[in-house]
DNA sequence: ACAGCTGTCATTGCATACAATGGGCCAATC
DNA sequence: GATTGGCCCATTGTATGCAATGACAGCTGT
């Protein structure tokens, strides 16, 4: 039931990855409570890593203070299909900067890149045609095709802000794929377009299927966020009178 | 000279903004070792608060870990030219970004926001042309511009990346407009370009003269980054024997 | 019934105590 | 003089203590 907590890495940054991974994944929800002695005691530590880890998470938006006196509680961030809109936005902008980069690097190693490319995709695919679902695997592969390109040409500073965008994504795109069936058809099929653009070493066609890709999805992603009924904030409840 | 600490905001958080904001003005500079103790002395708070703060500038890489053992040190993150052409074309993507929503805003809004630029933009001019340089008004001016049509289009989310990318490019500005003589001129008439064609409602160009800007202006950075010699990771003296 | 008030206590904010690590000085050795 | 090994202590990592805050149950008056 525990988290495994991974045994590298400070605890501060092993609980925020655990938390986060916990909102990504659903196993907090939108609107849900957190609690620093609840959390310390969930990952076996004190209640120091713990206020590290939620600080960062709400910084980056995942966790959002509560009637904003001194004392902040907190709460995970509610889904919305504007937020949808932005985030992929600036995945498409993000993605569309690298992978002009991409298309620019010397034959050799765009042709290994396009074969992995490729490979991928087709995983993918196959994935989203097999019945029943295997979420995670879908997940992780979606994840990979883009990280695959980007990482690519991304140097240092990239990264991190891709790497601190992209896990928001994750979180909407959990919710997509538990929620709904639609197909990975159009998807995938967008993925070819950008694996040709780079292929011919064309930047700017790539660039152009790239940011097509995203916006694309992001309707398809805002159309069943907005199906979902808000969760509302969810006090604690207290103990009864013994 | 102590920082004085706006009376707002938890601990954590104003100290990480003292913090940021010592290493943006250089008074932290690139190679410092950074102690919590030290710190936890000179914000007279106690170190739980410096830890926060600390990881958060970690994460964002304005503090990097020398020899990553379990007991991490933190020295100010050096400044490269790589740095200056990702920070750049990051900020030309998002920029670009928000400035087509902006160009497709109604005529009213849009003319608004395109006399406010042209203030801004003039009164970056004048401050170009003064002597002695006011390095505080130019580094202000310069962030108000850019700021203004970013959040004039901007939700949320798009805030908070923009907002955790552009004080890295302000610390290598700073470093910029204290070491050279550079003209501000081409970045005003490129500014010109940008409102322009914000003003005739065109997204297109409107991206093109943005990102545009930011290219040059990153040669432009680039250029002075490269002479700057590198400040060596300096550990700590030891205190001599009494 | 319902609005406003109040005391209580769950919970957070910050400080500090204690444990543990590893950097670097020094001595011993080659 | 250069190199190795071992110890010490500066510094970080984590836990915990204590004060302050403000959410809410229950009371009171209308």
């Amino acid at each position: 039931m525990d988290q495994p907590l991974v045994d590298h890495g400070t605890l501060p940054d092993r609980t925020y990855e655990g938390l986060r991974d916990l909102i990504i994944r659903g196993r907090l929800r939108a609107g849900d409570r957190v609690r620093e002695s609840e959390m310390a005691l969930h990952f076996h530590v004190s209640r120091t890593p713990i206020r590290e880890a939620f600080a960062q998470l709400v910084h980056e938006g995942y966790l959002t203070p509560i009637s904003g006196g001194r004392r902040t509680e907190l709460a995970v961030t509610q889904l919305t299909s504007d937020s949808v809109r932005e985030l992929w936005g600036m995945m498409g902008a993000l993605e569309g900067y690298a992978v002009q980069a991409v298309a620019e690097l010397p034959n050799v190693r765009r042709l290994i890149l396009v074969a992995d490319l490729k490979h991928l995709n087709n995983e993918l695919m196959d994935a989203g045609d097999h019945r029943p679902r295997n979420q995670d695997r879908l997940f992780e592969l979606q994840t990979s095709f883009h990280v695959r390109f980007v990482y690519e040409s991304a140097g240092e500073r990239l990264r991190n802000v891709y790497d601190s965008v992209r896990p928001h994504v994750q979180r909407y795109e959990w919710v997509y794929g538990t929620r709904s069936n639609a197909s990975y058809e159009p998807s995938t099929s967008e993925h070819r377009r950008i694996i040709a653009a780079i292929r011919r070493g064309e930047p700017a066609e790539a660039r152009h299927a790239v940011e097509t890709h995203w916006r694309n999805a992001a309707t398809r992603t805002a159309r069943t966020i907005e199906e979902i009924p808000q969760t509302h904030p969810r006090r604690a409840p207290r103990k009864p009178k013994s």
